[in-house]
DNA sequence: TAGATTGTTAATCGATTAACAATC
DNA sequence: TAGATTGTTAATCGATTAACAATC
């Protein structure tokens, strides 16, 4: 009954949240009120009851023949999620995705600020990217530490990650999206959310391959293709 | 029996591939060349029977009490993927994410080539951004075409890229790697991968949230902080 | 009211984990 | 040989889907 229990939802289903929350803001700023979860199922291709129940976690309820009011559903993901305060982060790593993230304005709209970004690399620091000047790594850990910086994005080659991590550790950082591609020691206490791009890949390419197979299965058993 | 069958595999294990051919490079560079499950699973930090389960999906074969054969396993995953040929695809958008995924080298480890790249923005259309030209979007459906490219990137704003799917597929484009955070309408025998960062980072807010909520809990239950 | 839609409770499905025989 | 590790078969766990009573 009450909103907002001590539920966590699957995980799943908390990666599906930014997906509603980016169809229901586009449907706001179009004028719209209500939404069903019928309606949301239609645009995102997916099942009704999935919807109901995903939105079910952020403890917003609907009503019976009318749906679900916009912008308190937006409100209630976005509070699910922490995403109406600003949470802020250091970056670690300015090439080119480090400098792709930081220049990402659209960050803002998932409450995250990266409030600082630093480097290894003596030619990178000083430059300014986004609105954040870059600093000498081992300023890291002091800085996050008097700063309470509670999230650290590593964006560096997998070979210094770990250290990274280890100066944000140190820093105080409670949790850390890693776009290495190598798995993290961290201290329980510490959460880290891997975000390796190649796991997308993966999936696109077996997916790829096998439309191929059934392609040309399907054409050795038919006469010929309907050619062009 | 036979390697390769038409096990497609869990799509969480298919994720989960890129990981463990990335440990397996390393392990591989430092000159080892026999690896149990149990080794691979504590570095992962996951279980053993995981890994096994996982592995078998690429149709390799351990030994036992030996483990598996790095270079050999390497390669089931690699062709497993399909990343040991070269795939052809182009990219459309070249802001702060497109420039990214254009400069990364580590695509060419993936099978991945980025051969042409496209924007709507006149401005950018000529640049030179790693070794690729920019060239106009109403130039792709009829070079996707003549070139016959199998798959696209997706890097433009969520409001554009719908019809950036819509020329991808006149292309004859048949694998979308869509990173805007919007879900696509395509005609079957086209896959879809939806890469939204903010799913990852959706994951990491709540897991930040939950582990504060321990912490002030135990901080109540508890006479003090072991203050510093 | 009648009907559409929600939210709950149960059933199914798929992925992970466990147990253990096979084997180098 | 003895023992460690694989790979198979079964059990558990969790997420998705289905059925349906509650309700505006």
């Amino acid at each position: 009954m009450t909103p907002e229990k001590n539920k966590i939802g699957s995980l799943p289903a908390v990666r599906r949240l930014p997906t509603y929350l980016h169809l229901l803001r586009s449907f706001s700023e179009s004028g719209r009120e209500m939404v069903s979860s019928t309606h949301i199922a239609e645009k995102l291709k997916i099942e009704p009851i999935q919807v109901r129940k995903d939105l079910a976690i952020t403890g917003i309820e609907g009503k019976p023949k009318v749906g679900y009011y916009i912008p308190a559903l937006i409100d209630a993901i976005e509070t699910f999620l922490g995403w109406n305060n600003t949470t802020d982060a250091f970056l670690v790593g300015v090439g080119n995705l480090g400098s792709a993230l930081l220049g990402y304005e659209g960050f803002r709209k998932h409450g995250l600020k990266i409030v600082a970004a630093f480097d290894a690399d003596d030619s990178r620091v000083g430059q300014v990217i986004g609105d954040v000047e870059v600093l000498p790594i081992h300023k890291l850990s002091d800085l996050a530490m008097r700063m309470h910086v509670p999230m650290g994005v590593i964006a560096v080659p997998a070979e210094s990650a770990q250290s990274v991590a280890d100066a944000m550790v140190l820093g105080g950082i409670q949790a850390i999206w890693n776009f290495a591609p190598r798995s993290l020691d961290v201290p329980d206490g510490v959460v880290v959310q891997n975000e390796d791009l190649a796991s997308g890949l993966a999936v696109l390419s077996v997916k790829l391959a096998r439309t191929r197979e059934i392609r040309e299965t399907a054409g050795t058993m038919l006469p010929a293709g309907n050619g062009g």
